[in-house]
RNA sequence: GGAGGAGUGGCUGAGUGGUCGAAAGCGGCGGUCUUGAAAACCGUUGACCGGUAUCCCCGGUCCGGGGGUUCGAAUCCCUCCUCCUCCGCCA
């Protein structure tokens, strides 16, 4: 949420954000005009309730005092009425305002590479060497098959297309991405882990900047109007909804495993091959909520914190700044960590970490107390995935394979897995 | 699912129609004292919106959310949400 005064004050900044944005700017000139428009009612109304205030406190001084005050009280019946229906106006017109703003996104940062589309994205640096397989390699899809590790078919008998089946080996080396992830960020990394619910509502969903523009690729439940999360950042972000927290307990650093759910509407036919692009996946996911002051600082530490992941599994990645067309709605500025699958020759993205300012915490109405004045003020709010585990999977799996198909497991993933390799079943 | 009880400021908690934005305590901030700290004492301390207005000033709104009654609502009525207790059902 950009703060409605900052746009009647900065419109033209406004303007420039949302075109760099790619975002269609009608919506400001209907919000500046509605803005307008309320605001002078809002003046007339409080002049009358100036005086309904003044008389009833009068009235009142009667009364204790004894006498009747029935001609003062005649005389307010019909300002009454006009506040009343004044209210009601202000209040439609109050309402139109706000579902305007929830469509103003947030403004790239000012030194966000700006471009329309990824093809403005800057490539910051890549770790390891791209290289392809020297000998005839198989990717991640036929090694999924052959390993025995996923079950497609049974999946989408269950849950249709994109539903994946993880079987016997495939579940455990799963469990062992994501218990590896965890422990990495919660005992070296310094992350308080959470065990979130996966559905949240409405309002929550609003806060992260899902809701409105995203509500298409979203699971809902028709009968509670409860959204299944796209990813942890929506409980995580949410925990201190409408909370004052104080500033020495800042920053706060959250790390959950969760399953995420997305229709990806509008994106069938691309990347769907194997666990590219699937509806229900799994993901560590990473959220601080910190002073405004550092909130740039921790970008970069939440940036290496997903970063040391692949490190550790020792897979070649890139770290890719997202140019203004490229960025969500909420960011202000987002690192993509992509990492590389060498048969497919794919640079997949398994990360996005981005600071959000206090976009979503103004929507949430997450709070500090200020040390220094004593006020209150809107914590800043990060989150980044540490990682999304099936384009991990691909090209880890990619990465590591032999010759005949079998699959020596980095190291770090050794004691969670139990074994070195998958051998062929 | 059924029956009760409760939601008040950063926190605890008083307040059942009028001078209540709201007692008191805790906490926070400033000060006195102290080598320093603690304790004690004194003072101070709500949020949001608007008025060409980051501080002062003026007005308005806010006592879980929404609606209603009234000249006037934290207080009365309706409704929804959340939490607690008991009963039933179920993992």
């Amino acid at each position: 949420m950009i703060p409605l005064k900052f746009i009647r004050q900065n419109q033209e900044t406004v303007r420039r954000g949302m075109q760099s944005k790619g975002v269609a700017e009608n919506r400001l000139d209907e919000l500046l005009d509605l803005d307008t428009k309320v605001r002078k009612k809002i003046s007339l109304v409080e002049n009358l309730k100036a005086r309904r205030n003044q008389a009833s406190q009068e009235i009142g001084q009667l009364k204790q005092a004894g006498k009747t005050a029935e001609r003062e009280i005649a005389a307010m019946g019909d300002l009454s009425q006009q506040i009343k229906a004044l209210d009601q106006e202000i209040h439609q017109l109050q309402e139109q305002i706000q579902q305007h703003l929830l469509w103003v996104p947030n403004l790239p940062h000012p030194l966000a590479p700006i471009g329309p589309d990824p093809s403005h994205n800057r490539v910051l640096r890549t770790v390891g060497e791209a290289v392809q397989p020297a000998f005839e390699a198989r990717d991640h899809l036929d090694l999924l098959t052959l390993l025995g590790l996923v079950d497609f078919e049974a999946g989408a008998r269950i849950a249709g297309r994109g539903f994946p089946l993880y079987t016997d080996r495939g579940a455990l080396l799963e469990r062992a991405l994501i218990n590896f992830m965890l422990d990495l960020h919660t005992r070296e990394r310094g992350y308080t882990e959470i065990y979130p619910p996966f559905m949240a509502t409405r309002q929550t969903t609003l806060m992260t900047g899902q809701l409105p523009k995203l509500e298409d690729d979203m699971y809902i439940t028709d009968s509670d109007d409860m959204f299944l999360i796209p990813t942890a950042e929506v409980p995580l972000t949410g925990i201190h909804q409408d909370q004052i927290l104080l500033e020495n307990n800042l920053p706060r650093k959250y790390v959950a495993f969760s399953a995420c759910f997305r229709r990806e509407a509008g994106s069938y036919g691309k990347e769907t091959r194997g666990l590219l692009r699937i509806h229900q996946f799994n993901k560590v996911e990473l959220v601080k909520l910190v002073h405004p002051a550092a909130s740039y600082d921790e970008l970069e530490t939440l940036r290496d914190d997903a970063e040391e992941v692949l490190r550790r599994l020792s897979l070649v990645y890139r770290v890719v700044e997202l140019c203004t067309g490229d960025l969500s709605f909420a960011a202000t500025k987002c690192y993509d960590l992509e990492v590389y699958a060498p048969v497919a020759d794919q640079w997949l993205e398994v990360s996005s970490c981005s600071n959000f300012e206090a976009f979503q915490a103004r929507r949430g109405n997450i709070r500090f107390r200020r040390k220094d004045t004593g006020k209150l003020d809107h914590v800043h709010t990060l989150n980044g995935s540490g990682v999304a585990t099936p384009r991990l999977l691909a090209a880890l799996l990619e990465t590591c394979q032999q010759p005949d198909g079998s699959v020596t497991l980095p190291e770090a993933l050794v004691p969670y897995y139990g074994e070195e390799e998958l051998i062929l079943p």
